[in-house]
DNA sequence: TTCGTATCTGCGTGCATGCGTATGTACGCT
DNA sequence: AGCGTACATACGCATGCACGCAGATACGAA
């Protein structure tokens, strides 16, 4: 009775959820800058804070959401604690959220449709 | 005694800006949901808050978003606007990280190691 | 024109989030 | 023991976001 599309299937919700706060981890410049330095291989908290060019403690509490998010882990040397990226996957996301993005910057992106393209001041 | 990351270049800020847009556009399971109904062939906004189990007038908020995010393109047709998916780039990162969330979702996924791991009443 | 449908947009509310500050904790050194 | 470093956590504030609601707009039909 529906159209033809009613015989796809949706993700599981919680598949849904876990992909939200997947990208949602990602969708900060100073995860990205942490997460893009940690790519090159582990790092300390205060050295992962100067490479992304912010406050340790600011790194520190995105690392601790990072880290409930799956998305690094930490190894523990003494005072230091070095993280690393979890997966490859990661890694692979935002390599393409990079490049994506690079030819994004290239052309300027200007888009519309939607009521009233432009303005319109007939009046 | 150099760390051999000090000679490797940070992303520009208008990248990694457009990134964490992008990533945050995808944040959401409402336009995770809408963006996997379009993966399979262009709908309307009805059709997709339909699918997506959610007011159209949040879907039609969400798909605006994700046009000016240039995620998506609508074509209109008589009173109906039919949206679809922009690039091939915004359906290779839905599709790793729904893929990623599969996996994640099958081990269950607890982590720890900063200060105090779990409850220690030991002292 | 007057309707009805499909979609868009502005406003207000409640909730989440990033960051700074201050404090707490873990570890090494003397 | 005390002290300092590296990191984590708690709180508060300002910002941003998703959603519901109401009104506006675009298009087709009568």
């Amino acid at each position: 009775m529906h159209t033809s599309l009613s015989d796809f299937e949706m993700p599981n919700e919680e598949q849904v959820h876990l992909a939200a706060e997947t990208f949602r981890m990602l969708g900060d410049p100073t995860r990205i800058r942490v997460l893009w330095a940690l790519l090159q291989g582990e790092s300390s908290v205060a050295c992962l804070a100067e490479l992304a060019g912010a406050a340790p403690t600011a790194v520190s509490q995105h690392l601790a959401k990072l880290r409930l998010a799956g998305l690094v882990k930490g190894r523990r040397e003494g005072t230091f604690v070095y993280y690393s990226a979890a997966d490859e996957h990661v890694a692979r996301l935002l390599r393409q959220a990079l490049f994506h993005a690079d030819r994004l910057d290239h052309h300027d992106d200007d888009h519309d449709l939607p009521g009233e393209p432009t303005a319109t001041a007939t009046t």
